[in-house]
DNA sequence: CGATTTCAATAACGTATGTTACATGGCGCA
DNA sequence: TGCGCCATGTAACATACGTTATTGAAATCG
């Protein structure tokens, strides 16, 4: 289990009392359950009935025409919420599967509703990872309505790496990276053969090495420009606090 | 002024009391600001302060890279709200643009954290449009990423078509189109030409009629086919009440 | 009310990316 | 330890869509 990747996040954002902290920590353990790879946690049509928290292994979110054509929008990292409130909707619009094996802890209707009532800062830090998430989804639609093979693809990766290292699964300038090229295809809208063209192109040009389950970013700079990549999008830093320059701060949850 | 569209909107989802109604109608009329067409609301990088609700008139949110190739990557339409809670944040990731002449009422901090606590019913139906609005977004990664230069244009004005039926902005088959072919393509992320195609073809096809300002869908099925689209998405529907079936319903927003 | 800009329409031509096909490599599993 | 499967890699060819350019019509404005 790894409560930690969501405490991490959240606390660059907002400051947690220790209640909240021991509030979080109750309502990731009481109803966690476990994944294989490669298989459907949620399928669209589907009533939504809890909030999803991924406590560790990547997920992700897709929609699939009647024909057949599937496309990824959005991946799940470790810390990460599924949908907060979902459960108001009558039902899923999309579907959500693992990538890797991957535990999951289910958050209640009443966990949120006696977090409105009783617990501020918790509101407002779900706020902000629902705010961010917006954001994501708003990059998306321009790294595919106007980026090119070769930027949405720097772009991608750039994103995947700061959302990692924000919840601390980076280790120096490399990460885990268990995405296939037909994951990639099917978040870039690209096809597999142009996703092996790309990535042999971001690798001739030094922006990358990807080999096995591995990813490591020599530069990062050099790769977010690759990818006219501008990370404001994200969110990361609060009342002057700039997350960029953390590097690995004290373990936050592990008190 | 039209607070008409809002309520309209949020009552096909939620029972709003008296009280309800009371809060929204002020909050929508303290704090108006009027705009010309085709003028920027909200600039990228700016600290946000209030949220906006569109009383009247067409806009979107829109991003642009460096080098000046630009995304629009949502559209407001009467009664839309633009972001809930968005001043938590530090600063704009997008910039609001008008396209019509539009009217605004500036919905503060404290507006939203007084409804938090005091007015449930319209805490639920914010939900509702944040997440509405989330599911929005998917689908235009869906369309940009998956569909075809006629399955997404076909797809984006029945998009468009529903949100104002619901809104109780269309006539019989026909509405008001602002847009311009510009407009379409960066949303759509095509070129201006293909766009003019594209159009085209969708007459051609007996689809759509368009011309002037005026949209016409004289077959909202065939159209639906066209595009692939499928309502789910907008979750128009809630504990078994079908906004599908709603033609005139008595003018909620008139007491 | 003519001048000027914006928008729509269409044509000719260019290219980024898709498609199909097949070969190679790694890895789980019997 | 070898079989089989899935992921990666590469080549040849196809196409949906982009680009540039020009024209006329329709708004907009001084």
């Amino acid at each position: 289990m790894s409560l930690a990747s969501l405490v991490r996040k959240l606390e660059q954002f907002v400051r947690l009392s220790p209640v909240d902290h021991a509030i979080l920590n109750r309502a990731s353990s009481e109803r966690v359950r476990h994944f294989g790879p490669r298989v459907d946690i949620v399928r669209e049509g589907e009533k939504p009935k809890d909030v999803h928290l991924i406590l560790s292994g990547w997920a992700y979110r897709y929609k699939q025409l009647e024909d057949g054509r599937r496309q990824v929008v959005s991946f799940f990292l470790p810390g990460d919420i599924c949908d907060v409130n979902v459960f108001i909707l009558r039902e899923m619009d999309h579907s959500i599967g693992t990538i890797t094996a991957v535990s999951i802890a289910d958050l209640s209707r009443e966990f949120f509703d006696r977090v409105a009532a009783e617990h501020p800062r918790i509101v407002t830090a779900f706020w902000w990872e629902t705010l961010v998430n917006a954001a994501i989804q708003r990059e998306w639609t321009m790294s595919l309505g106007q980026r090119t093979a070769l930027e949405r693809m720097a772009h991608l990766l750039c994103e995947i790496w700061l959302r990692l290292r924000l919840a601390g699964l980076t280790q120096g300038d490399s990460c885990d990276f268990p995405l296939t090229q037909g994951d990639l295809a099917d978040a870039t809208g690209l096809s597999k053969v142009h996703v092996n063209r790309t990535l042999q192109e971001l690798r001739a040009d030094g922006l990358i090495v990807l080999k096995g389950k591995t990813l490591a970013v020599p530069n990062l700079d050099r790769l977010m420009r690759a990818g006219l990549f501008n990370p404001n999008y994200l969110h990361m830093d609060h009342e002057g606090r700039q997350l960029d320059v953390v590097a690995t701060p004290p373990d936050a949850a592990a008190g």
